[in-house]
Parts: C-alpha cells; structure tokens; sequence
DNA sequence: ACTTGACTTCGAGCCCACTCGAAGAGAAAG
DNA sequence: CTTTCTCTTCGAGTGGGCTCGAAGTCAAGT
C-alpha cells in the first residue's frame, strides 16, 4: 500500500477548515497550492479540497519556513524538489542548512539591534525621572 | 552663509556620503524626509542636503528601528514626538517599550521556528546517511 | 423548490517600502 | 564654453505576499 492510499483514507478537512487549523487564509491557501508551494491536494466528488494530516504537516512546515522569512521562490524550489524523490534529498538538506544560517544571523542582528535599543529605553528612563522628580 | 563657512563650523556630508555611511540608498534618504521620518536637513549654499553627525545618529537610530521590523508610520510618529520637544518623553518610553516587547517576541517566535527547522535538518542528515552508507 | 452558505476559478487590487526615471540646475574639469 | 557629474524635485513604477471581488456551482436544510 502507498503512501497516498493511506492517506486517502484519513479524515479530511475542508478549505476553510484546513486555514482554520494552520493559521492561514483559504485565499492564501488556494494561492500556496496555485503557486506550486503545495502539491495539488485531494478533492471530493464535488470537486471541493480535502486537506488531509499529511497535507496539514506540509502547510504547518511551510508557515515556519515562511515565518523566519523564507521566500515564497525558495519555498517552491524547496516543494519541488520534495516531489522530485528520495534523491533531491542531499539538496533539500542544503537549502534548509543555509536558511537556517539566515535565521540565525537574523536572530543576531534583532538581539544586537534590541540591545540598541534597551540602552535609549534607559535615557529614556533617566531624563524621565530627572524630569519629573 | 557659504558652504566652506558651514563646513569650518561642523563638518557635513553630502547625500550621498550620507547613504554609505548609514546603509541607505540616497533614494532613500530623501524619501525619509519627504515622509517626515527625518527633520529637514541643512543645505548648502547650492541647495544640496549637508549631514551632520547628529543626523547620521538619527538615521542610525531609525534603521535599527526599521531593521527590528518597525513600520515607517511609527517611525514618523515617533519622529514627530521627538520634534515636540521634552513634554513627549513619556511616550516616547512608551512606544520605545511597546516595539521592545514586540522584538523579543518575535526572536522567541524565531528561535522556537528554528529548532523545528534544526529538527527537520537532523531528519534529513540521518535519511541521507541510510540511503548513502 | 428555494434559500443559504461554502465552495470553485480567475483576474484585479492593495499595502508596504522603497526604487526609478525624467527634467533640470550648479559646480568642476578640460 | 562645453562636457560631465552630482545633485535637485516630482511623480510613477516595482516586487513581495497576499487579499478581494465577481460570477458561478453544488449540496444541505426547511
């Protein structure tokens, strides 16, 4: 049994049901699945989307990439090299390794730029209190 | 008053110089004052912008403001704020203590995305090691 | 049968923070 | 004097990431 059989017997969640449950929009969902961030998901007799764990897994991992900045193109390269197969994986490993180190320097940057920042809090403080007492 | 009698007084920079000091295109540097986010800068006798160092402190200041994700609104109210004088100090605490918070939640929101990430990279080095060795 | 409401596709529009281009002035170099 | 350079103002354009609206379909509820 594949992979996609099993997860076509899961319970699935509509759109708007999906969006509720990762934090993101049905416009922005159907636009993610659109872009090729996502792969094309499951639909029901009617036609409408059913968004299974799996699918939910993917969207929850795609809102950390997007979250610490990632770009959208990166998170379609990143998406399409994930339905290329096992053998893209030494590549994925790379991408995830260099927006790790990103994020790091970001994170950085932030505690550098707020230590800037404590210090005008404590002028601040200071002319206050000389001010006011 | 000439220039060369400006520049024996308090040495300036030119807009452009300016940008390489600060990190800002020169683009960028006018459209900052066209928005109100930086007082009218000095000019020259030929109507150039002249920057003294008390301006390129400011400057500083609204990039690490910007960098921490502030939003050019708040940057100009808070430049508004300091253009008023002694009587705004209070909220400019304010404001200064409300973006600080938001910036340690947002290194905290980085930090626990990235060990997520570091998670998958680890997922990732073991699949790799399976299918090489 | 009809209404309600969530869904579908498609393309246009929005917000932010720049970024660029056009047209022209002034100073410096040849 | 002419060329070259950098500056000036003004308004329009760009890129990223959604966000919205229109027009239509479908299934369930009363």
């Amino acid at each position: 049994m594949t992979m996609t059989q099993i997860a076509a017997r899961q319970p699935t969640l509509s759109v708007s049901e999906a969006a509720e449950r990762v934090g993101l929009s049905t416009h922005t969902l159907r636009w993610y699945e659109q872009e090729g961030l996502v792969s094309p998901v499951g639909r029901d007799s009617a036609g409408r989307r059913r968004y299974t764990e799996e699918d939910l897994g993917w969207l929850d991992l795609l809102t950390k990439l997007r979250r610490t900045g990632m770009p959208v193109r990166d998170m379609r390269r990143y998406a399409e090299l994930a339905r290329e197969g096992d053998h893209t994986l030494a590549e994925r490993l790379r991408l995830f390794q260099a927006h790790r180190d990103r994020v790091l320097d970001r994170i950085a940057e932030l505690q550098a730029d707020l230590e800037a920042l404590d210090y005008k809090i404590d002028i601040y403080g200071k002319m206050l209190e000389a001010q006011q007492g």
